[in-house]
DNA sequence: GGATATCTATGCGGAAAGCGAATAGAAGTT
DNA sequence: AACTTCTATTCGCTTTCCGCATAGATATCC
C-alpha cells in the first residue's frame, strides 16, 4: 500500500469515474485502474463497484476510505514538517532583549527551540527597550523582547508578567508580610533607571495618590540589590531584574500591585520567516511547543 | 511513500541498527538501507543520522516518525476492517425474537447492519420466548431476543426497557392522567397471554398488595387492543405489544410502574462469529454503531 | 600501528512493478 | 444496429526493488 494508491482511491470517489480521476491526477486511465486493482489485490476485498456508470464505494470501501483520508491528512502533516525543516535549514534567528528577560526568560526558550531545530543559528543581543525597537526598525533584529504596550508599528504577543516588588534591608524586626502605604511612606527609595521602570513606578505612586522620597536612581540592578543589602534604602523594581536576591534582603509586594508586561515584538510590515514563526510558538507555547498537560 | 518504508523507519528506530531491523523484518540489510534512502530522497530531508553506532533519529525524523506511527495504526485499522469483511462474507446471521420486539425493534437494527454488511444473510424467526431459548440451545439461532433475566446458560445484554401500560376504552369522560389503584379496582382486565406477560402482571399486582378481576386472557395483542376499543374491558400489556394504538383507546401508566427488560441472548458456550459480534454492537449501539452525537 | 569486528552504502544482475498507448469487452443511449 | 462511454487488459518499455557481494568508515582489541 502506498500513498499514491490512497490518493487514487480518494480521487476516484470524489470524481466518480476512473477517467475523470485520471485527468485530475495527470496519469492515464489504465494507471488508475491498475492502482485500484493492486490495492484491492493486496487487501483482498473489493473497494469499489464499477461499470458503465463509473465507480462507487462498497461498504467496506467506505470504511477503508475513512481511514485512508486520515492517512492522507497525516502525509500532509509530514510534508509540513519536512517543508518547515527545509525552510529553516541554515536560516538564522536574531533576538534582542532587555537585560532581565535576556537573562531569565530567553535561555530556556532558546534551548527548547534549538532542540527541535539545531540547524538554525540563533543570536541574542542585550539592548535597552529603545535599542530593541530601533534594531527591529533597522531590520537587524527578527524578534525583540520589550515591555508592552508598544506602538502599532510592531506586532506583539504577551510573553510574561513581571511583578514590581519592594526590596527591604534586614533590620532588627522583619517587615510585615503585607505592606501598607504607611509602612512605605517614611522610606527612602532606590529606583531602577532602566527599561522604563522609573516612570512606571512614579506613575503608579501618583495613581495611588501617594508620594515617596527618592534617594537614588541607579541603572545597574545588581548594584541596587547590593545597596539595599547594605541598608542604604529600599528599592522598587521588577522581580526578574532583582534576581538573584541575596539573604540579607526582604522581598514584599506593593500595597497595590504593579506588573509590567513583557512582550515579543516583530515589525508589523515584515513577513515572518519560518524560524521566526516557530520561535514565537516557543515563546507563547503554541503549536508543537504547547505545554504538555497530564492526560 | 509506502507502508513498508514507514515500517522500516519504525523498526530501525526501535532496534537501533539497520542490521537488526533487517532481521526483524526478514529482509536484507541493503533492502533496509535503500528503503530509508528512498524515503529520505522523496521527502528531501535526512530522517536518521547513522554510522558505526547504528542509527538515531534527527529532530525532523522524530516529528515525521510521530505521524508515521499514526499512519501505521490506521493501516492496522484498515486491516481490521478488511479482515472483518472477509470473515463476514457469505456468512449468515439467524435471529429469533418474540413478536413485538420482532415487529418494532429489529427491523431498524437489521437495516442498519445490512447497510454496512450487505453480504451477510439475515434470517428472522418469530417465536415465543421459550421457543427462542430452545432454538438457541439447538444451535438453530445465533441471537435471540427474549425478556430478561434468563438462566446462566445464556449470555445476555439489555437492549430495551418496555413499560407495561393500561389501555382503557373511550367513555363519556376521559380517565385521569395518573391512575391510582382505586381507579383500577372496579375494572375488569384483559391480560396478554404471551411472553410471560400474564405472570409478570399478576406478580406485580401481588407485590403491590392489590387484587384485580380478570375478564379474559388472550394471546393476540391486536385482538386485545380491539376488545378494549369495543369497551369489553381494560388491558395491561407492554407498550410495544400494544402498538399501533387506535384512536378509541386511552393509554395510561400503572400507579406503580412495571417494565420488562428486553435482552439479546446468545448461548454461553458458543464462540461468536464475526456477524454475531457486529450485530450485538448494533443492538447495544457500540463500536462502529455507536450513536452519533453532535460534535 | 595493524588486525579484526561491526556498522552502512553501493554495484551488479535479475525479478517485479508500473507506465502510456492501444484495444477488448460490457453496458447504456440514440 | 450503431454509437458512446466506461473499465480491464495486452504490449513493450522503463523504473523500482530485491539479495548477494563487496567497498568504505569507524570502533575495538592486541
Amino acid at each position: 500500500m502506498n500513498i499514491f494508491q490512497l490518493e487514487v482511491l480518494s480521487t476516484v470517489v470524489e470524481r466518480g469515474t476512473f477517467s475523470d480521476a485520471a485527468l485530475d491526477l495527470e496519469v492515464s486511465q489504465s494507471a488508475v485502474s491498475r492502482a485500484i486493482a493492486a490495492l484491492e489485490a493486496e487487501l483482498g476485498v473489493p473497494l469499489l463497484s464499477r461499470g458503465r456508470f463509473g465507480a462507487k464505494l462498497t461498504p467496506v470501501g467506505e470504511r477503508v476510505l475513512n481511514h485512508a483520508h486520515k492517512m492522507l491528512d497525516l502525509k500532509e502533516h509530514i510534508d509540513y514538517e519536512v517543508n518547515l525543516e527545509k525552510g529553516l535549514y541554515h536560516s538564522r534567528l536574531r533576538i534582542s532583549s532587555f537585560r532581565s528577560a535576556a537573562t531569565h526568560l530567553l535561555p530556556a526558550s532558546i534551548a527548547r527551540f534549538r532542540q527541535q531545530f539545531p540547524s538554525v543559528e540563533v543570536t541574542l543581543s542585550e539592548l535597552d527597550p529603545a535599542g530593541v525597537e530601533q534594531s527591529l526598525r533597522e531590520g537587524q533584529t527578527d524578534i525583540g523582547l520589550i515591555p508592552l504596550p508598544r506602538s502599532e508599528e510592531f506586532n506583539t504577543i504577551e510573553i510574561a508578567r513581571d511583578e514590581y516588588v519592594v526590596l527591604l534591608p534586614k533590620t532588627d524586626s522583619p517587615p510585615p508580610k503585607n505592606l501598607t502605604w504607611e509602612d512605605l511612606s517614611p522610606l527612602s527609595f532606590i529606583l531602577f533607571n532602566y527599561a522604563e521602570c522609573t516612570s512606571a513606578v512614579k506613575g503608579h505612586w501618583a495613581q495611588c495618590g501617594q508620594s515617596f522620597e527618592v534617594g537614588y536612581v541607579i541603572k545597574e540592578d545588581s548594584t541596587i540589590v547590593s545597596m539595599v543589602a547594605q541598608g542604604l534604602g529600599a528599592a522598587v523594581l521588577p522581580r526578574l531584574a532583582a534576581l538573584p536576591i541575596p539573604d540579607g534582603v526582604y522581598v514584599r509586594s506593593l500595597p497595590t500591585r504593579l506588573s509590567r508586561i513583557i512582550g515579543a515584538a516583530t515589525l508589523a510590515t515584515t513577513p515572518h520567516a519560518p524560524a521566526v514563526k516557530m520561535f514565537l510558538d516557543v515563546l507563547s507555547q503554541k503549536g508543537m511547543f504547547a505545554h504538555q498537560t497530564q492526560a
